[in-house]
DNA sequence: CCTAAATTTGTAATGATTACAATTTTATAA
DNA sequence: TTATAAAATTGTAATCATTACAAATTTAGG
């Protein structure tokens, strides 16, 4: 994956900051928080401010690379994964992950005369990695 | 509906507050903020403290007579119906609508060995109101 | 009634997010 | 290259929902 190339073509300046932050979403699938995000890359860009984390995706959003999502009302999360997925969340760890929608067996864009753009799944529970412990 | 049973056959000693908070949320099913509640019913309650109607629905939701859900990470909203099923919000109204969960024919109960114990839906799109005009 | 427990209330604190203005960087044209 | 304008980044302060907490009020039992 090429970076630099993937901002260009959505028109969006590759900027030092733009190309480490979307780095870091497409390699760390684990849906970051903002927080983490800011925290993981200011060893890299010293001057990193927790405000452009916030612009910078933000205009990933408006660019359509980037997706977001809160599962528990709090912290928003961030996902560079564009394909329509759900979230599992563990209530014993934690853990977020991604869940395919195939296996849901979903599919629909229409509902009671209802334009449907946007489907959002989120489950929570307990992970098979908790469930044998 | 005697929310008054309702409430004490759920461990809930019936108070004022508490009767008149969920009464309105038994009957206004567009799944309102805590700001939305505590406005409606000040006039009712005039001592009413919006740190009540936080309490409040807290001890609902922990008696399991009420459901919270967010949709687009801004406020809480919450909603007395517990049987499970989808919301749909549209991007032109604001409005919030449920939809039937059948309608989705969705039905699970485990994936990938993972328990799944609270389904969470929410679409976003244009409604049929808005659509037609 | 009187006292203890439960409930309600108001204020202050927290924490994520946004507004905004200043600074820095980048691009453009002379 | 150098001057200048535009874009991007940054830091601080403001906002807004929510929570913590302690005081005041109400309720229940003896």
């Amino acid at each position: 994956m090429d970076f630099v190339s993937h901002l260009t073509s959505n028109n969006i300046k590759p900027s030092l900051q733009r190309i480490k932050i979307f780095e870091y979403l497409y390699e760390n699938t684990n849906h970051p928080t903002v927080d983490v995000i800011y925290k993981n890359l200011v060893s890299d860009i010293p001057t990193l401010s927790k405000t452009t984390v916030y612009n910078t995706l933000k205009l990933f959003i408006d660019h359509g690379i980037t997706s977001t999502f809160t599962i528990d009302g709090n912290e928003a999360r961030y996902d560079a994964i564009m394909e329509e997925h759900a979230h599992f969340k563990c209530n014993e760890c934690g853990h977020v992950s991604d869940v395919e929608i195939e296996a849901l067996k979903l599919k629909f864009s229409k509902l009671n005369d209802f334009q449907i753009d946007h489907t959002n799944i989120y489950l929570k529970g307990i992970c098979n990695k908790c469930l044998t412990n």
